[in-house]
DNA sequence: TCGCGCGCTTGATCTGGGTCAAGGTTGACC
DNA sequence: GGTCAACCTTGACCCAGATCAAGCGCGCGA
């Protein structure tokens, strides 16, 4: 090929982690040259709105950096956040235009996009893409039922050590760290974007909180540094029948 | 073609409604063929499960007649219903084994399925179909975060009337009833299904359902036939700013 | 170094919806 | 037409979590 170096890069996709990895590997190097044509980044300041809602969306891409999230927001300012996007999730509707909810950069952020027609172009013409496309929609799928249950039928406490659980979860597998150590991680989400998350008040997040710490559920360094000794008894306290894989 | 009849009878898809319609209406003959080889129906009775969750689902295809839902359970019997499959609804999922919640037919029940193999087969053939999966999974996506915000921040009273919104215009757009008069439907639902699907108790569906009677917002005959007298009213009580095109 | 604001914690009180309990309705089957 | 079992309604009471309110502590800019 015309360009190894590049090539190389790509399919290592040493910017896009994991996501695009797997579309990628499976991409002829002609694909990958496309692929880079319309490939571009963009940086968002945290508390920055990435799309409103009902906005034209002229992208596609994923997060390299930094924590999003998906919010909903009725008229009279109750709110709901409905996805949180950690680095190397996927960000587009391929195949339609607007955007049916907020897409807010909850800390300083990197995008990794790719401009949208070309890349539904792209789409169309490659299946493997197509393919990567429904699976990870499927995923984003699961994951919001499995959300349900927890919104509609989990107490507080359940609620609080469910998106611990998640967040820890999502930690380990991107740094690949070994699990049989405590789980040790930095909460991405205030007070109140975790109530937002869970539906509840932000008193009843900081409540909850402080009961797992007395519980030794949790350590807490500051307000935001958390120690899991025991992650077995964290799902015991979600409430979850089965440990996504993270125990042996 | 050799088959003139059967694929004028395809082409309609009078035992599929609506969802393949949409494919088979840019498929060519001899897909149309493929997918009448590996079509056949199943029947199920009132309360019968489909699938359990954890179960390998061998087939794809969607509902004909009658009325399933997707529930998910905890350990100690909580549950929550993840979603509500109603005529001409898809059910599967293209390119994975398991089911991770129980499918379960709450009235008599007919499925139109297409064995999965071949399906699969045949999607990664025709693009057509691979995007039109695409875009069933983006609307299940997009109304399984819809309901999270039900779930997490409406009151009783709106999640109850936001039910009703959606039984409503399902019903309505699968009738094609003209939409100026009063909404006219039966409930599908017991009340104790009611209840799963919002997070609630059967006590509290019932007594917002009388709330709603009292207050003129819907009429009752019986427990289960309904009539809306004023769809605007209820969009206003479910707490919806918009009308998902149903008024002019 | 001070103060100021944002994010967080904690307390006191209130309330929507859960829980427990007692019937009422309806319809299928003998 | 009587019985029985779902399914539904309604009442009384309770409690988890919301609401209202006060104050803490840390980081940042003057």
């Amino acid at each position: 090929m015309l360009n190894d170096e590049k090539t190389q890069v790509s399919n290592e996709c040493a910017d896009c982690p994991i996501r695009h990895r797997a579309v990628c590997a499976r991409c002829e190097s002609d694909e990958l040259e496309q692929l880079e044509e319309i490939k571009y980044y963009r940086n968002f300041e945290a508390g920055q709105t990435i799309i409103w809602s009902g906005d034209r969306m002229d992208f596609v891409g994923s997060v390299v950096s930094g924590i999003a999230t998906l919010t909903q927001t009725m008229e009279d300012g109750r709110t709901q956040m409905v996805g949180l996007l950690l680095p190397s999730d996927f960000v587009g509707r391929p195949g339609r235009d607007g955007s049916p909810y907020d897409v807010v950069a909850t800390t300083d952020l990197v995008m990794c996009c790719f401009r949208k027609r070309p890349f539904e172009d792209m789409m169309s013409r490659t299946p493997h893409i197509a393919h990567r496309l429904l699976e990870m929609t499927l995923d984003e799928l699961d994951a919001a039922r499995e959300w349900m249950l927890v919104l509609g039928r989990k107490t507080a406490r359940e609620k609080i050590a469910s998106l611990l659980t998640i967040i820890a979860r999502r930690d380990a597998s991107l740094n690949l760290r070994p699990t049989h150590d405590a789980l040790v991680f930095d909460l991405p989400l205030t007070r109140e974007a975790m109530a937002d998350y869970l539906g509840l008040t932000l008193e009843t997040v900081s409540r909850q909180i402080s009961a797992l710490k007395r519980d030794g559920v949790i350590e807490l360094e500051g307000k935001r540094h958390v120690t899991i000794p025991d992650f077995s008894r964290l799902l015991d306290e979600a409430g979850d029948d089965s440990d996504g894989g993270m125990l042996a």
